[in-house]
RNA sequence: GUCCCCAUCGUCUAGCCUGGCCCAGGACACCGGCCUUUCACGCCGGCGACGGGGGUUCAAAUCCCCCUGGGGACGCCA
């Protein structure tokens, strides 16, 4: 009564070869249920199974599970493919839906039934609500204790339909992250596998779709470690062959608690939100529990060229804002300019900048890329090259420590100076700073704050003469002689 | 409670399968320095771990056992 699975040679030996290719074709899934938002885990499943099936030249599917119509509902089905194809992972075919599949679930219940590997079973929930509080009780596993396995009974009102399960012996299976697995078949009980209602239980549903997809690994959260026996009694009940079984931990929360609210267990949509780049979480989402030696920054090629299951870790791992960040940086700096800035309105429109051009975005982006770690944030920092000069707000500790008289003496010499400048521009500027600067014998650091804070009204900015030319000779010359109001 | 899974720096991890190259390597964070025009970036350096106890062995982070700790599952949810 031992099964084993999970082997690689699945192959028999009298298959034609054309066969053993379509066989041997790697087909994984990804199947939320639309009852929330693509939460991290989730998004790490989907892109484990994408990789996986992308590294082999194989095929990914969608499989909505929404067979509770209650929780389930359109919108969050549409925001989950949304956070998916953000992510950039895309799926083969057209999702497929379990509340339509009902008629499949029924026959491999009749199945089960005619071949004697499910019965019909009458006791009430109370009833086995009891024999699990009596278990639990005498320190055993709470169980359906089996009262209906010989009745020989039939349908009926209120009647469900049970998996028989044998009750000796062991399944073991091959994880392919936990290595082998064992768990006695007296662990288990004779689950529901049909509701009063028609309606199948999730461990059946489960079984048969996946067979009929043509599933042939399934990378899935720890927390279905322990149905995996359950499934694999079901898929030989049925004569079918069961996929390769892959449990990735859960992911933990910074404090090695449970991923809470708090720290991590957001939603994509929430990083997307944040201002975080799909490449930045998608890089960090795969490392969190995979490992390639010493690498940390991985292209999605590189990642489909080498991510296999191998190097998947097999103890839990804690989620890391700051690491998340830090990614989130790096590919900032890494990408197109042109790029970010069609990203960025989407980011100043909350801020009150709506159709701001894209080429003085494309000019600003570039001064952003090395000190931003998220477009909220580069957005935020780009304010003032974006307001009306008349409108730039002066952060007065600013005005009152740099804008002296001293630094007012400069800052209108400096403003002579700069209308002639030509071309306006980083090195058209530079020079004339540079020529002011040694006529008096002056260091740069005597202008340099004072401009910024008279252009940026603040102490803080890029560069200042990259932000000079970016701000252009008509507002630099406005922002200056507001500066020298102020300062007066 | 029962069963299953897991255990290297604060965190992500390499190394473990095929013991010696590991008084344990990389990355994030943190600390210090350099660069400098503010803030960042960057560069250099530092701090910092094999959960505990038994074995096996000439030799154990690596193999075995126990303990402890953590997580998950025990549904007519998925």
């Amino acid at each position: 009564m031992t099964s084993v699975h999970g082997g690689i040679i699945r192959r028999s030996p009298n298959v034609n070869p054309d066969q053993v290719n379509t066989m041997s074709q790697i087909v994984t899934r990804f199947a939320p249920s639309p009852t929330g938002h693509l939460h991290i885990g989730g998004a790490r499943t989907a892109i484990f199974n994408w990789l996986l099936a992308k590294n082999a030249g194989g095929k990914f599917f969608l499989r909505i599970e929404d067979t509770d119509r209650a929780r389930s509902s359109q919108e969050m089905t549409d925001a989950i493919l949304d956070s998916l194809s953000w992510l950039g992972i895309s799926w083969d075919g057209e999702p497929i839906y379990q509340s339509e599949r009902s008629e499949l679930y029924n026959q491999c219940v009749e199945k089960l039934l005619e071949t004697g590997h499910a019965y019909w079973c009458s006791c009430t929930p109370e009833e086995v609500d009891a024999m699990r509080e009596k278990a639990r009780a005498e320190g055993k596993k709470p169980k359906y204790d089996g009262s209906c396995r010989e009745k020989g009974l039939g349908p009926g009102e209120n009647h469900v339909v049970r998996f028989k399960g044998p009750e000796t012996g062991k399944t073991v299976f091959k994880d392919m992250v936990k290595g082998m697995v064992a768990v006695e078949h007296a662990e288990l009980d004779d689950m529901v596998i049909r509701r009063p209602d028609g309606s199948a239980t999730y461990n059946l549903a489960v079984v048969v779709d996946d067979s009929d997809m043509g599933v042939t690994r399934i990378v899935r959260g720890e927390d279905h470690l322990s149905n995996t026996p359950r499934q694999i009694l079901i898929y030989e009940a049925l004569g079918l062959t069961p996929p390769e079984f892959g449990h990735v931990p859960l992911i933990h929360g910074p404090d090695k608690k449970k991923l809470s609210k708090r720290h991590g267990a957001r939603s994509v949509t929430e990083y997307r939100d944040d201002g975080l780049l799909p490449e930045a979480l998608f890089n960090y989402l795969v490392r969190l529990g995979w490992s390639l030696g010493d690498q940390e920054i991985f292209s999605r090629d590189e990642l489909v060229a080498s991510f296999t299951t191998d190097n998947l870790s097999s103890s839990a791992a804690a989620f890391d804002p700051d690491k998340l960040s830090w990614l989130s940086a790096h590919y900032i700096k890494e990408a197109d300019p042109a790029h970010l800035a069609k990203l960025l309105p989407a980011y100043l429109e909350p801020l009150g900048f709506s159709g701001v051009a894209q080429d003085k975005l494309a000019a600003i982006v570039p001064l952003y890329q090395p000190r931003a770690k998220s477009l909220v944030e580069m957005a935020e920092s780009a304010r003032f090259f974006l307001v009306a000069d008349a409108d730039l707000e002066y952060d007065a500790k600013a005005v009152k420590k740099i804008l002296t008289d001293e630094a007012a003496v400069h800052l209108a010499k400096l403003k002579e100076l700069f209308s002639g400048v030509e071309p306006f521009t980083v090195a058209g500027l530079e020079e004339a700073a540079k020529q002011y600067l040694d006529e008096n014998e002056l260091k740069f650091k005597a202008i340099a704050q004072p401009l910024r804070v008279a252009v940026s009204g603040s102490t803080v900015s890029p560069g200042i003469f990259e932000t000079l030319e970016v701000l252009g000779r008509d507002s630099v010359l406005g922002r200056m002689s507001r500066a020298l109001d102020q300062a007066s």
